[in-house]
RNA sequence: GGAGGCUUCGCCUAGUCUGGUCUAUGGCGCCGCACUGCUAAUGCGGUUUGGGUAACCAACCCCAUCCCGGGUUCAAAUCCCGGAGCCUCCGCCA
């Protein structure tokens, strides 16, 4: 959520912040809500305290014996001015709070403007391997080596859904093993959370109100509302950790780290090149999450993109960094880098790892805030960063380290869970 | 699925039967001061949170906040209805 305060005092600035996102709205609009709400909330209390006056006044002449009848009139009469002025505080509040809610993070000033088309490579790390034998796809090699079994996935729960079976399952295991290992040793907190989440866990994230669609609901509440969902990543769950606390600045920064399963509907976004475990409706992912001072959030950015990066640069794997335009970046983020391998079969680099900062925009959402030492609490910023999702990573695996021979040569690693160097088609 | 109990400041707790002087008692913790070689102990004072107004900062003032939502009433921590969470027991179950 963004600041009613800073919309006020310059919405010009957030106007053409939120223009880079393509996102063109009629702040005027807001402003006059605002106002309305503000004053209507001011003059509400001035009647609260009247009428809680004249109570005292009642209690007092009912005690000593005055004229409660009169007074009792009169503070009904307040009352009922009151409750008529409250309902229509309620109306203008709820549209401002519904306008507040649909509104995106302002982008960072140095994000440019524009869609995807304007996503900028800050650097390469590796460079394309090349093959002297006719490459495989990730699908023919992944089924070549049984590692996963696309069709038998698709009859136990429909398409967009697979099973990873013997090394393959072993394989997936080992990436998030390698993951957890990493993770604990730079000092992050593992977190196993629960998988249903409540409508104001999704409220904070930001997926709802404008993205309920993007979600499995398990429980539509009677407002219509998702009452409970399947988190479409262990972000929503993380970043709800602290929500509706208030920590002591001595415990910033805090940093943990979630597996868990993402589930998504994906929802008429399946393509050609989306084929094998590339999209799906679950698929596993490690997430990395920090609540941070503000004026800590840029290093820590910084240090996000630095591990996600190392784990990628561990596996063998080519790849590069990009940094996304206001249009491609999530709109509860202020800024992203995402970390892309490259996918030979697809001629294309491929999204593991989204790098974010989300600023004060969550927080606000969550009501998540830390105590100076010195002063009043203030919120904290959020951060997130994949770290990362297999789904994506096991392809590109498969085929950079793919042999002529159809093997594969699992990275080292990842041999120790593994239990081999190199995997082989069964009966090869 | 059924029955009962509980939910008040960072933690514990009084207050709810009998509505008003209740953001609310006491203790712990924490902060400050005093005392004391130091520490401890003791004494005194302070300590819910959010918002508004105002503005150099602060104070003062106003509103809200006793799990959440609704109702009754001039007035709700307190009475009524609905819901959530926790605990105990029964049932079912990996």
């Amino acid at each position: 959520m963004l600041d009613a305060a800073a919309i006020r005092e310059d919405s010009e600035r957030v106007r053409l912040a939120l223009a880079k996102r393509g996102v063109h709205v009629d702040l005027s609009e807001f402003l006059a809500m605002d106002e309305e709400f503000r004053r209507s909330r001011t003059e509400s209390e001035q009647l609260r305290a009247e009428r809680k006056k004249l109570s005292g006044e009642v209690a007092k002449a009912a005690r000593e014996g005055g004229d409660v009848e009169a007074l009792r009139e009169q503070a009904k009469a307040v009352g009922t001015r009151l409750a008529e002025l409250e309902a229509r505080l309620g109306e203008v509040e709820e549209a401002r709070q519904r306008f507040l809610d649909a509104l995106p993070n302002l982008p960072d000033d140095d994000v440019v403007a524009g869609g995807k088309e304007n996503n900028a490579v800050v650097r390469e790390s590796g460079s394309k391997p090349e093959f002297e034998f006719t490459a495989k796809d990730h699908v023919d090699l992944a089924s070549g080596l049984g590692l996963i079994d696309y069709k038998r996935g698709a009859k136990l729960g429909g398409s967009g859904l697979w099973v990873y079976s013997g090394n393959g399952a072993m394989l997936e295991w080992s990436l998030l093993n390698f993951f957890v290992e990493e993770h604990r040793k730079d000092g992050y907190e593992f977190v196993l959370p629960p998988h249903i989440l409540t409508y104001e866990a999704g409220y904070t994230a930001g997926q709802f109100p404008k993205f309920a669609d993007e979600v499995f609901v398990i429980e539509q509440g009677e407002d219509g509302r998702p009452a409970k969902f399947l988190l479409p990543t262990s972000e929503t769950a993380l970043v709800n950790l602290h929500r509706d606390e208030t920590l002591p600045e001595a415990e910033l920064p805090r940093k943990y780290f979630a597996y868990s399963p993402c589930y998504r509907r994906e929802i008429g976004s399946y393509r050609a090149s989306d084929r094998g475990t590339l999209r799906g409706h679950q698929f596993n992912k490690v997430e990395m999450f920090q609540f941070t001072r503000p004026e800590d959030s840029a290093a820590a950015h910084e240090e996000l993109i630095g591990k996600a990066e190392a784990l990628v640069a561990a596996l063998g794997l080519h790849y590069r960094v990009s940094k996304l335009a206001a249009g491609d970046t999530s709109p509860a983020m202020a800024r992203t880098y995402d970390i892309e391998v490259w996918l030979p079969s697809l001629d294309s680099y491929i999204e593991v790892s989204s790098v974010s900062n989300s600023r004060d925009y969550q927080a606000r959402r969550g009501n998540i805030r830390y105590r100076p030492a010195d002063g009043k609490s203030a919120f904290v910023h959020t951060l997130n960063a994949s770290g990362l999702a297999t789904s994506r990573l096991l392809p590109a695996i498969l085929e950079q380290h793919q042999q002529a021979d159809g093997s594969v040569v699992v990275p080292e690693p990842l041999r120790k869970w593994v239990g081999a160097e190199i995997l082989k088609a069964p009966g090869a």
